[in-house]
DNA sequence: TTATTCCTTACCAAATAAGTCTGGTTAATG
DNA sequence: CATTAACCAGACTTATTTGGTAAGGAATAA
């Protein structure tokens, strides 16, 4: 039971675009070499981000995606749902079944969900920002005193 | 992101076998026939579930399956992974991204899995009862007093 | 007006899912 | 000890989903 390549392509670039919140927009070209995600993929990816209100886009010279929202209102969820669809464990099960199990597993289903949405990409953001700073070699900050 | 219909014919059965549990073996056309399973395909599933320690079965005349354990000792979860393999949200994340993204969903991989292990095919079970009672008319008893 | 970028649609190949078929092995029973 | 009822194992089929490509249209800054 994995993740998708797409949801992980899909958290990945929403990843980058919220370490650049505010900053100018990011051509799907750009952020397709940084996150090395197929860009014609990566395409379709963002746009399907936009019809579910989490990126927004420019086009022409200089355009490119940006979050619609600041990413502590983005839950991880949310990018979930927005790739794969709702979490829906109820559908599918035939009618005696419906209430047999169905009910049963709507209150899974609900704290699963909720799994999903304790964490906001804002705190995925913070994760990144943590490991790149401990990868890299301390910065010579010049020295007053 | 919905539940395999594999994986919906496997809490199914899993919770007939719970219903019936300490009686007899029940035999993979019986358990096909009541649940609306196709009988070839949930041969395989009963064998992985037997793989899994879920099931366990005896063969010739009046052989079938039964569960292996007690229905409070197996969890939801546990059907699952039998049957979906593992929850696992860091496999296939590159390098880089293991620890700028895997570290964090280690944490939500975690809390889904516990959402998928605190209920149990009992409590199921119990449910269920509580289902059919309701829905079947209720029964005459012999009025002593 | 032109370069740059998003947007739309259609298409393709490989993998997975769902299910079938055939034949073998085990074990209870008369 | 033959028969029969069941599980066991594997190859095979078909349909859907997934991951990815290609080509052209529409908007916008310079």
């Amino acid at each position: 039971m994995h993740l998708s390549a797409k949801l992980k392509y899909a958290v990945c670039a929403m990843l980058e675009l919220g370490l650049q919140y505010q900053n100018q927009f990011i051509s799907v070209t750009t952020l397709a070499e940084k996150r090395c995600i197929p860009g014609p993929f990566l395409e379709k990816l963002l746009l399907q981000l936009k019809h579910a209100g989490l990126t927004t886009s420019r086009r022409g010279p200089d355009g490119g995606y940006s979050l619609a929202l600041p990413p502590d209102k983005i839950r991880i969820g949310d990018i979930f749902s927005a790739v794969e669809g709702p979490v829906n464990f109820t559908k599918g099960f035939e009618t005696q079944e419906a209430t047999e199990i169905g009910d049963f597993f709507a209150e899974i289903e609900k704290d699963v969900r909720e799994a999903l949405n304790t964490k906001t990409l804002q705190e995925l953001c913070c994760h990144a920002r943590k490991c790149k700073q401990l990868s890299q070699p301390p910065h010579q900050h010049p020295f007053f005193i």
